[in-house]
DNA sequence: CATGAATGAGAATTCATTCAT
DNA sequence: AATGAATGAATTCTCATTCAT
């Protein structure tokens, strides 16, 4: 995981991973049947970590406007403590590579980000049949706010040095109240 | 640049690039220095076209609401248009590769998606200063909302058949009033 | 030939000859039919220039002892009024490339160089038979005379910047007396 | 080696290489970085060789005639064996390629080459203070030796069949005791 | 189980040669 | 006659994968 978010899934070889891992090439092969499967357990396991911490925010008991902050600091929190994941976050979105590659990675990939955008939908459904937000496509809406939020946190991870401005409360506040005056 | 919308920036080779457009491989040669430059100029050549569109849109002379619908329009349109062109768009925000290819990446690509993120921070901010939005950070704003609606706009784009519920609407009520209810 | 003495034989590319010649690439394929017949003809002119200067020293009708060195300092003159063509000069003794160019490289080049020998050869026999020299091999003793002079020439003319200790007077003393005290 | 020395260094490719050493083309890159390295530390290595039982030669402490004879016949032996040899060492002389490849080669083979003639500057040294030889510049009288014993050997070595006439006795008397009678 | 040397298919790049203009 | 854009075979180099130890 730490090779691929550095040098991006198609240029990491094996060797890097290896070495990185302090095991022989041949060694990966025990457990990996092929770069691709490394590739997709990596981008599973990976994801499991950052659903895990998401889960956990919207499982809370609380009103949506809480909720909505609790999630945006798990993502927040996350990605500054994994800086480079964000990579991998990119590439499982848009698979590269062959036609075979990409068929591949869609499918065992695909799956783990779709879940994710289910997850927020749900919620965000439950909110509007609680009448705690207005109703609309609560799909297209969880794609809007985790891609919109996913920007803006990755713009401060990814800056040097990291300011500190409070992202979590910015993006809050523009998501409930929108930006009209 | 269909041959690496279609495969990513790292799978596309110079051979199949040749035969999509109907030359021989020692003939890019003719016209690129080498796969780097390559690589280079299409961005900076596709990166083009959606500015133009997207700068059109955002020099109307109008309200900010018809502003921002104009633009989000703009952005529906061309990827709507150039489906497959998102993966450069995307490959271009998280270069890949080697370290040395990464810096050069970062170098020419870079720029192009930040002028995009500047150009619409300073729409932002002149709404702003006429009070026709609320005050807030211009530039986390951008990023913001083009990431938002980026990611409903390709989701529609690259599902099969699009259908045609109206993102355009869509985004810009959700961005101008938020969720609140 | 200047572009070859250059690069050398083999790095040597149509397109830095024909830049050199001031024409386009194809012209030269209108007076040569492929680049080894470049490679050929342009030997042959070149030794011809070093043959026409050494075989006027040779024929000149003065006692052994000037007529070696007058060639000797035709050799040094044409090394250093043509520094590069050295490389020529062994290119064409040594062939290089595919078992197929080096047959035809060594069926016209190999008798430019065998001729000189021969030549001079020759006026070593006249000479012993005159009794100016000692009795030998003279094919042997041409290509020890010739070499070893080269190799001395061409240290100097190749070194930066060229000194003016007079190699024909070392030359011919070491030749006609040996180094024996 | 031997492929260098049958093709020469320019024409000489990594597949033939590879067949002749019996491996795979990429296994030869597990032991040199690239092409170039190849080709020096062949370079070096098959100089060595011919340092070896030159300088064998030169230490031995008999009077200065039966060094040189010695000396002649270490070389003659040498390139006797190493039938292919003298290739690598024409290279050597005078690299070619690319600017930047040349500047590579004369780095590391010049030296070689250039140890060669200074060891034998510094037995004529010897020689001349002993009173052995009469006085001279010692550097270029190896240069003359060195080279002129080389046409001479590389003659025989090279054709088929090699006679047997003794080139060390005449190299010998040719540079003991000149032409003159 | 682990290793890492060896493999060879595949990618980028070069350059002699052709041919329509 | 001259041109130079286009070609594609040939070459260097990389790296996922295998397998004998």
């Amino acid at each position: 995981m730490r090779v691929i978010a550095r040098k991006g899934m198609a240029a990491a070889t094996m060797q890097e991973i290896a070495e990185e891992a302090g095991v022989a090439k041949g060694t990966i092969y025990l457990y990996f049947r092929d770069r691709d499967e490394l590739v997709e357990k990596t981008f599973e396991s990976a994801m499991m970590q950052l659903h895990a911490r998401v889960d956990a925010a919207l499982d809370l008991d609380v009103p949506f406007p809480r909720k909505l902050r609790a999630m945006l600091a798990a993502v927040c929190d996350f990605f500054g403590e994994n800086r480079e994941f964000f990579r991998l976050y990119m590439s499982m979105r848009f698979p590269e590579g062959s036609a075979q590659q990409q068929r591949r990675q869609k499918r065992t990939c695909q799956p783990q980000y779709q879940t994710r955008v289910q997850r927020v939908a749900e919620v965000l459904q439950q909110a509007m049949e609680r009448g705690e937000i207005g109703v609309t496509d609560p799909r297209r809406l969880a794609l809007f706010i985790i891609e919109g939020s996913n920007a803006v946190i990755l713009e401060r991870v990814l800056s040097e040095p990291p300011s500190s401005d409070d992202d979590v409360d910015f993006l809050t506040n523009t998501i409930l109240g929108g930006i009209r005056k």
